[in-house]
DNA sequence: GTCTATAGCACGATAGAC
DNA sequence: GTCTATCGTGCTATAGAC
């Protein structure tokens, strides 16, 4: 659903990418307006022509990484048939939510660093944003118990902060090309799945 | 192994603490030395008796998290008996760990957010301190691997990636109250265990 | 749409009194 | 061991030229 820019929100679009670098790189108070600038080609006046203030400037960070994941998400899902199981429909989910989280990596991580830092109005607003989000991964856990694909006595609520937990480290820690983005989510489906014992192997209480 | 402080000592953990708490809700840049002053109930110039400047301060802040960390994990480790089965050790590491994070919250919580966003020479020295807890959680699936306690054909690197990821995440959603410390512990390690799957219910390829 | 220049303020750190 | 006072610097944001 990525539309082609007008002209004029080219160089927006340019500062909106250096600003994600310099939050990512210095966090919310250490970017300063001057370096974002530099980093776009701009003098830092010139910046207040695309964004009024430093808040307003931060808060398009925020909000465009939310965006991309939650638009991926629904797509990915819509795409897949009706009779999915709760297996394939959980290691899309992971595949996507890891792919987005590289693809828009500057914008991911300097979410991850600088959210519990922005000022409080600011982190409100975009806690709008996440609350959806979260409940699409309630949905994909709630609905493969009910049909009795996973676990009746798993404990849902960890499950869904472990995995996003999992999931969104992996910006920190993920490198293009010795392993692939899907070898990651389908390493990561396989345990969350599966686990890591030997079936059977022991008593599980 | 927490000893008693000595005198002199007493008012240097308090700027300690502070800062912590400052770093932890301002990011590196945005903590202020007379905002961690007026926190630890002092002016900014005295904080320089205690410590001679800011990169110091955050380095402490950085070591003293990680320390604890380290020193909680050999010690619960050491107790256990020599017959302990890896998932055994692995709960406890599960256990161990999410408690020393709360434990230290703001510590915790001020590492994961300032750690990308300090000077490089300072990340660097503390990276020295990271790399061995991460040798010991390598140890503790390797083995339990080489004991055919985990499947075979399990990774195990994307598997201390997840651990780690997920049970470091747990610093900021964690609130005491109404679930435990250990029923997260021992939720988490049920589910990297065994798997959210219903044992024998479909193709695991 | 980008520039230069600058107002007004807060920063880290130091010096020296007590 | 903590204070006050201050130096030099760098910050966000604005004004007005081009």
């Amino acid at each position: 659903m990525t539309k082609p820019l007008a002209k004029s929100a080219i160089s927006q679009k340019r500062v909106l990418d250096a600003a994600a670098r310099i939050f990512r790189d210095y966090g919310y108070a250490g970017a300063t307006m001057r370096v974002i600038a530099e980093e776009a080609g701009l003098k830092a006046g010139s910046l207040y022509y695309h964004y009024k203030s430093k808040d307003e400037l931060i808060s398009a960070v925020l909000d465009l990484g939310m965006n991309a994941a939650i638009e991926a998400m629904q797509t990915a899902l819509a795409a897949l048939p009706a009779e999915a199981t709760g297996r394939q429909r959980l290691e899309v989910a992971f595949r996507t939510h890891v792919a987005t989280i590289i693809a828009n990596g500057d914008y991911s991580l300097a979410t991850s660093r600088v959210y519990g830092q922005v000022p409080e109005a600011i982190r409100i607003q975009h806690q709008k944003l996440r609350d959806p989000y979260g409940l699409m991964w309630r949905e994909i856990l709630t609905t493969a118990q009910k049909r009795g694909e996973f676990r009746a006595d798993a404990n849902l609520t960890l499950a869904r902060l472990l995995i996003l937990g999992a999931l969104n480290w992996t910006a920190e820690w993920f490198k293009p090309g010795s392993r692939s983005i899907d070898d990651v989510a389908s390493g990561f489906a396989a345990i969350v799945m599966d686990g890591l014992a030997v079936p059977g192997g022991g008593s599980s209480g």
